[in-house]
DNA sequence: AAGTCGTGGTC
DNA sequence: TGACCAAGACT
């Protein structure tokens, strides 16, 4: 380290040791961080807030205390823990690689970031997160936070992604050998707490001297992104089929691809054109029953389109055979739905199948 | 190497 | 209200 970097490094340290923030995943001070909460914390934070995770973390840990636990139990458990968390391939990954940690690997994280990179749902950021935080090796990891606390302090007006390489040797150098996990931290805490996206307070920031954007008084103009691509419209009409005792059909998706492995109101393919309603309910799951339109769409932004979904509803007697699964509604709670397909089930029941009262009761 | 992969909060 | 964005990985 120059010395520089030792000096900026030392107080951002400083900085952590005041500021430092409670969380569920964080070993108090002085003491070893558990590397299997590490690696958990750390993949469900992948693209997700600190406040998304919080529950879902604690629910995580308190079902599958160790990595044999979490190897020992099914897919399907792990998937509906992770429901509403998103990226379902988090799920499955973390599932596999407890099992191959398990089976080959005495149980046992590798301490060494090449090592941890080879491992299922483990990229470069995460590898060095372990590595760091809970193995005290001296790895940068790079997340948004990093990348933009550092292009604002050395205000590089190189544009992402191009910035990247640039970006982790520069953590990299300013990464001290003593406490690089709380260092990696204090560095994502900052960039959450006070080098924000929008409307950083400076003031607070413990670099706010050695930050050249501050400098410029341009710290928001940090890092430099290329404008965004429009998201597509997607279209698609989803079959709300109730059986007579009140079960609904649902159909578990393709294992791989969007919302792999997770429940769903069964509907046609999503796509650009509009659906003219009679070219759809040729692709319902049964023939011969009448559908009936419901009022409303559903509409939901994925990461890179933007889905509508018309509901066409009807009643069934004798449901065809390999449709899907009966589900009764009180037991949705049971299964594994992602948000949009929760939000069909809202839209639904805000608007029963009519044409036939129901039973008063 | 650019596209794919969720969701909820924020302004 | 819609666009941005969050402790990225995989192909």
């Amino acid at each position: 380290m120059t010395p520089d970097a030792t000096a900026l490094s030392a107080r951002l340290l400083a900085w952590y040791d005041r500021e430092r923030r409670e969380l569920p995943w964080r070993a108090p001070p002085g003491v070893a961080a558990d590397p299997y909460a590490v690696w958990i914390s750390e993949v469900m934070l992948q693209q997700t807030t600190v406040a998304a995770v919080t529950p879902y973390f604690q629910a995580f840990l308190a079902r599958w205390p160790r990595l044999q636990d979490l190897a020992a139990a099914d897919l399907d458990e792990v998937l509906h823990a992770w429901q509403g968390l998103g990226y379902y391939s988090r799920a499955r990954n973390l599932h596999a690689c407890a099992r191959l940690l398990v089976a080959e690997h005495e149980g046992r994280f590798p301490a060494a970031e090449d090592d941890l990179r080879a491992l299922p749902g483990i990229g470069a950021y995460t590898a060095a997160a372990i590595a760091a935080i809970a193995f005290g090796q001296q790895a940068a990891p790079v997340d948004g936070n990093v990348i933009r606390v550092i292009a604002r302090l050395y205000a590089l007006d190189e544009p992402l992604p191009r910035a990247r390489q640039r970006i982790e040797s520069l953590a990299k150098a300013l990464t001290p050998a003593r406490r690089p996990g709380d260092f990696a931290q204090a560095l994502m805490d900052l960039g959450a707490t006070v080098c924000a996206p929008r409307q950083p307070r400076c003031p607070a920031c413990p670099w706010h001297q050695a930050c050249a954007a501050r400098a410029q008084g341009q710290a928001e103009a940090f890092p430099v992104r290329p404008p965004a691509t429009i998201k597509p419209l997607r279209l698609g009409v989803a079959f709300w089929l109730v059986r007579s005792d009140g079960a609904v059909l649902l159909r578990r998706r393709p294992e791989r691809g969007l919302l792999g492995g997770m429940m769903e109101v069964p509907s046609t393919p999503w796509r650009t054109e509009p659906w003219p309603l009679a070219e759809a309910l040729a692709l319902a799951p049964v023939a011969g029953v009448s559908w009936q339109p419901l009022p409303g769409l559903v509409s939901h932004t994925f990461t890179h389109f933007t889905l509508e979904l018309a509901v066409v509803a009807a009643r069934v007697g004798v449901p065809a055979a390999d449709a899907g699964v009966w589900i009764r509604p009180r037991d949705f709670a049971a299964q594994a739905l992602p948000s949009v397909m929760k939000k069909v089930v809202r839209l639904a029941q805000a608007a029963p199948v009519t044409g036939r009262k129901r039973p008063a009761r």
